[in-house]
DNA sequence: CCAAAAGTGTTAGGAGTACACCCATGG
DNA sequence: CCATGGGTGTACTCCTAACACTTTTGG
């Protein structure tokens, strides 16, 4: 019985509508070559699974140090043509100012796909993205989750319209700061955004 | 690599204070030959996760029939000196009116311990089984899970004790029977215990 | 001066918490 | 009649949700 781990990174496209994306790998290997699949191969004997999760990261997309958690282990007989696989999915979520992810080790390509417009996936990934989708949800309304997701320094609107994007359904603003400043999550910089317009006070994240 | 599941299976023992207790089996076979674990074992090629928890189950104590959830998985090396070993756990619940564990292939004996008091564990269970112990406090105020631990038919009285026992701490009874009312959980049946005392109000879940 | 995004307060309803007394029964 | 556990209401606080206008800037 082989154990595989598959990570499921969400970044958050900064175009105006910030759309949540998935970073998918087109395999360059059977089975399913050039099928578009979660990241994510075979935990090496002597690594820890989180290990391994970060190591795959690497190795097939270029991407690294990223804030990764141990979603669900998938292990249904039949998942994987190869045999008995048993899968320990995990969730990533990078911010979008990093450099872009480049196809590595077994993939043909890597790129982010908006989770609102997937292609078709391999084994049973699709029902691992729903379950990491479901969770990132619940998370971040729980706990401050989320902010992994944006640069550095960002502004507070910024991060309403990442919550309204994760969250699927519009916020009020003033309701959304009230909340954001209960908590104290963010901290304001000396600095603010000269956007063409009026200019945004920017804030980083407390802690770290 | 090999793939076992573990499940930490709480119940109620109903004596009044209502302490939680996990089912563990003491070791019949090396590694940790005598020591006390949580039951589970290795996952057989043809059997989903789940069925592989429901059958250690099974063959292991006796108990049938539970409720179970998928909890986490467990891999670092060296977790298990017969190799690499992964272990995905399940925690489950069950009712205290359930015939009593027996020990079955592979455990010398079979029983419930108070979590306030447990045995040294083989392996890594010690913190298998507090995970589930944190899992189950943060459900049980999320959702109403906790039933599962309760007779069919029971009195509000044991069902907040069976609250306070899983948080650790007390509950106003005013308080506590206006939260069940709001959510509805449960249903009033025309019977009612009568106990020594003033008869109590018997209940069942609703959607059981 | 206009377009565009930033920023800001008040009110109403629901949920949780603290708190004390009467009731029905068996012995 | 008394000991025991069953059962009930109110007031306060806090969090959430609904809702609209003014400010700053670049062009």
């Amino acid at each position: 019985m082989r154990v595989t781990v598959d990570i499921v990174l969400f970044t958050l496209r900064p175009d105006g509508a910030a759309t949540l994306e998935v970073l998918l790998v087109e395999r360059g290997v059977p089975p399913y070559e050039g099928t578009w699949a979660l990241p994510g191969g075979f935990v090496h004997p002597d690594e820890s699974l989180e290990t391994a999760a970060r190591r795959e990261l690497r190795e097939e997309t270029g991407v690294d140090d990223v804030y990764l958690e141990q979603l669900y282990s998938f292990g249904d007989p039949g998942r994987d043509p190869r045999g008995r696989v048993v899968t320990v999915a995990y969730y990533a979520l990078v911010s979008p100012d990093r450099r872009p992810p480049e196809a590595g080790t077994d993939a043909r390509a890597a790129r982010f796909w908006p989770v609102a417009a997937l292609p078709k996936l391999a084994f049973d990934h699709a029902a691992i993205l729903e379950y990491g989708l479901g969770r990132l949800r619940t998370k971040l309304e729980w706990t401050g989750v989320g902010f992994e997701l944006l640069p550095p320094k960002f502004t507070l609107s910024e991060l309403q319209r990442l919550h309204e994007a994760i969250l699927g359904r519009d916020l009020d603003k003033r309701n959304f700061r009230r909340w954001v400043a209960a908590r104290d999550f963010v901290v304001p910089l000396k600095e603010s955004r000269r956007t063409g317009r009026k200019p945004a006070q920017l804030f980083r994240f407390r802690g770290r």
